[in-house]
DNA sequence: TGTTTTTACTTCATCAATGAACTATGCACT
DNA sequence: AGTGCATAGTTCATTGATGAAGTAAAAACA
C-alpha cells in the first residue's frame, strides 16, 4: 500500500471526510496542496533512488549540478543558498563534502576576502558526467504519459502556482 | 532573490546550459521534475511557516489531520507511516510529542497486542479545530489566480505524475 | 506442542539540517 | 584614521529523520 496512488486515495478521502467536519475548507485548494507536496517528494525520492549508489544526497548533488551548469565553474556559498534554498550552515557542510570528495575546490575571493568562491573540478565535471545520462531513461519515463500539451500545461501551472507562493510570501502568517 | 520565480528562471537557466553539453539530456522532463521538487517544498514550506507559531511540524501535524478525518480517531504507527511516508522509528517520536502534547492517546491493542492504536483526543480535535480555519483563506488564496478548469487540470496532471511513479518504483533504478 | 518465521513497534547510534552565536572583512560616515 | 554597521562564512548545540539491532507477540508449520 506504499503507493503513491492508494495514498492519493487516502488523503482525498481524509480531506472529503474533514470537509463534512468543517464546511469552510476550501477542500478542492486543500486536495491541490496536499498533492503538490506529495508529488514533489515522490520526484525527490526517486532522484535521490537513484543518487543513493552514488553516495550524493539531494543538496549535494543539486550544489553540484548548479557549479557544473556554470561557464565558469564558480559560485559562492550565499549565492548557493539560494539557489539551492540551503541555509548557511548546511552549504558549509556541503563545501566540505564535495571537497573531500574532490569534486570541488573552495578559496578565499581575492576581490572581497569575506567571500569564498566554490569551484568544480575536471574531477567533478566527469563524476557528473559519469552519472547523469543513467538518470535520462527515467526522467523521461517519469512523462511518457503526457503528451506535449500536458507538459506545457503542467509547466504553465506550476509557474503560475509559483507566481501564487511569491506573492503570498509578501504577506506573512497572520 | 529568495523569490520562486527567480530561483525557477535561474534553474531554467541551468538545465538549457547542461542540455548545451549534453545533448541527450531530457531537457523540458528534467526541468518539470526540478519544477515539481521546488513547487512542492514551496507548498510545503509556506504550510510549515503556518504551523510555527503552534510548534508542530509537518510530519506532526499531517499525523494528527490523519487521525482527525477518521470517524472513530484511531489509527495504528504501521498505517500511519504509510499514510504519512515515515519510517517507524520517527512515527514513535511523533507518536511521543503528541502524547506529551495531549492531543493523542497511546495504548496495546487488546486484540493484537503487537499493535499499538494511537487515537486523537478531545483537546486533539478542539486543538485542529482552532489552527485549521486560519490556514483557509491562505490556501485558498494560493489558488485564487486558477480557474476551476486549471485546477482540474493541475489535479489531473498530478495524479498522472503519480500513476508514472508507481509505475517506475516497479522497477528499481539500474 | 514446540520451533521457526513474520509482524509491529521501540531503542540506540548516526546523519542532515537548523538557529544562535561568533569571526573576519568590507563599507559608510564622521 | 576611527567608530559603527552590514555582509559572508563558520562553529557549536540541538532538532528531525534514518538504518540497524533488539523485543515481544502472533502466525505458520512440523
Amino acid at each position: 500500500m506504499a503507493r503513491l496512488g492508494n495514498r492519493i486515495a487516502m488523503m482525498d478521502e481524509g480531506v472529503g471526510r474533514t470537509g463534512m467536519i468543517i464546511p469552510e475548507l476550501p477542500a478542492t485548494e486543500a486536495r491541490l496542496c496536499r498533492l503538490m507536496i506529495m508529488l514533489g517528494a515522490g520526484v525527490e525520492a526517486e532522484l535521490e533512488s537513484t543518487l543513493k549508489p552514488h553516495k550524493l544526497n539531494h543538496s549535494e548533488f543539486l550544489t553540484l549540478m548548479i557549479l557544473y551548469s556554470r561557464p565558469d565553474g564558480c559560485s559562492t556559498p550565499g549565492e548557493l543558498c539560494e539557489l539551492a534554498t540551503q541555509r548557511p550552515t548546511n552549504m558549509t557542510r556541503i563545501a566540505n563534502t564535495l571537497t573531500k570528495r574532490g569534486v570541488i575546490t573552495r578559496r578565499v575571493d581575492a576581490e572581497d576576502r569575506r567571500r569564498v568562491v566554490m569551484q568544480i573540478t575536471g574531477a567533478g565535471r566527469r563524476f557528473v558526467q559519469k552519472i547523469l545520462p543513467p538518470m535520462f531513461p527515467r526522467i523521461a519515463t517519469l512523462f511518457a504519459g503526457f503528451s506535449s500539451n500536458d507538459k506545457r500545461q503542467l509547466d504553465r501551472l506550476l509557474h503560475k502556482l509559483g507566481d501564487s507562493l511569491d506573492r503570498m510570501s509578501d504577506q506573512p502568517p497572520s
